[in-house]
DNA sequence: GGAACGCTTCGGCCGGGCCCGAACTGTCCC
DNA sequence: GGGACAGTTCGGGCCCGGCCGAAGCGTTCC
């Protein structure tokens, strides 16, 4: 095992405004295609192009090719965790518009982070979880207990499937807006799938983080958990 | 509360080989004044000045006069973490020589991280707490029990100064070669403090991370909580 | 006071890397 | 087959930012 590595070869990558951009809209935990990522990104086509081959040299991204189009995402939750990391110590943006102010605020709300929730709804959620005894909290993420597992699978969160996978299942992710942890990890990403899937979740915009909880949602998340959101 | 952070300034800090250079060194947690700074990175005096004048309006070290001398530290934990996740996706860098191979094995056996230890030693630690009921791990990091307190007041380990500040107390931080995590926070800082001062460790070289284990160290680790060192 | 020392500021040099448009390859649809 | 579309490759222009040495400023020591 190696300890010194070479902290510039993915600094240098993220350092490049259009690059930076592009991974941030990968934050989202979608897949986009290439052209999603040059408008992402502010630039043309062929410039994008030779962004996103250093990504990939880089390891920082996977690709998978699908007829014409090239379908980019991040290649590990560590890369996601890294660029988390890195925005907590990152200087914010100047606000610019109303536009900017409005999806600002959503973003704290609600949000992805790679493949699971972040923002108050998501540290509400694990709070809920833990005082209601689904969730047990250890030092390097989460326990599921009995409860927990029955009471997921009977709200319809796909369960054994991240029981069985080699990723770690339930792990804490600093949710650098609340400055406190939520779910994350193999059920995180479970639950993340299920809400979306069911429409409690909507994305505010394609290949963007933001989310817009519905009113199914909200009544989903009152009835099951006794989450009530502003 | 602002999301919409800008990546690129902090990662065009570290992107810079002179500049990493300078953070690895002080990511060792010691307080390091600008000529040695210079060394590490590897450029004359003028170059590093400048270099650390970014560092500084980048908000990622602190500085200290002291007389014709100024020491620079890192800023917080917050710049530590997100130095090690990056390290954590970043590629290795070949290992040219036998020094560093072996500076390299010394690593991953004890070193610091930022304030805090780290490496088989530190993660074999906080094992060991934990199994004594010292430490109960939680969501966010660990708890210490009533026998801990005394348990490590008893080692000549400070305990109430850390309780008394108003950083957080007993954080886990994922330790990178061993991929499981450590204890950090201000008891771990605390800790590690006690460690260096009562020589059970010592600095392999000045404004470098690795440590090494001293006789007395491996005496006062195997008595005190039954941990036995290669 | 003078010399040594630590550090910073300034000017000039230089190279790496980003950008675009144009041309090319490969895929899909009619 | 032809045209539209997604993406890549290549060449040329440009600028940012790192590097050093020399000079300047403040501190320390004799």
């Amino acid at each position: 095992m190696t300890t010194d590595v070479d902290l510039t070869a993915v600094a240098r990558l993220i350092a490049e405004p259009a690059r930076a951009a592009m991974l941030d809209a990968l934050l989202s935990g979608q897949s986009l295609a290439a052209g999603e990522l040059a408008r992402a990104g502010g630039v043309q086509a062929s410039t994008a192009s030779g962004h996103l081959s250093q990504l990939l040299d880089g390891g920082l991204i996977s690709v998978t090719h699908s007829g014409r189009h090239r379908y980019f995402r991040l290649a590990s939750s560590d890369v996601a965790h890294a660029l988390e990391a890195l925005g907590a110590i990152s200087p914010p943006r100047p606000i610019r518009s109303l536009r900017q102010a409005r999806t600002d605020e959503a973003m704290t709300f609600a949000r992805t982070c790679y493949d699971h929730l972040a923002g108050v709804v998501a540290v509400a959620l694990v709070d809920a979880f833990v005082s209601q005894s689904l969730l047990t909290a250890g030092g390097d993420g989460f326990t599921l207990t009995a409860d927990g597992a029955s009471a997921l699978a009977d709200a319809g969160v796909d369960v054994a499937g991240p029981q069985a996978s080699r990723r770690a299942f339930a792990r804490s992710c600093l949710d650098f807006t609340e400055r406190r942890p939520h779910l994350a990890g193999a059920l995180g990403a479970a639950v993340c799938e299920h809400a979306l899937g069911e429409g409690w979740f909507v994305r505010r915009a394609p290949g963007h983080r933001a989310l817009r909880i519905t009113d199914e949602g909200r009544r989903q998340l009152e009835k099951r958990w006794n989450i009530t959101t502003p």
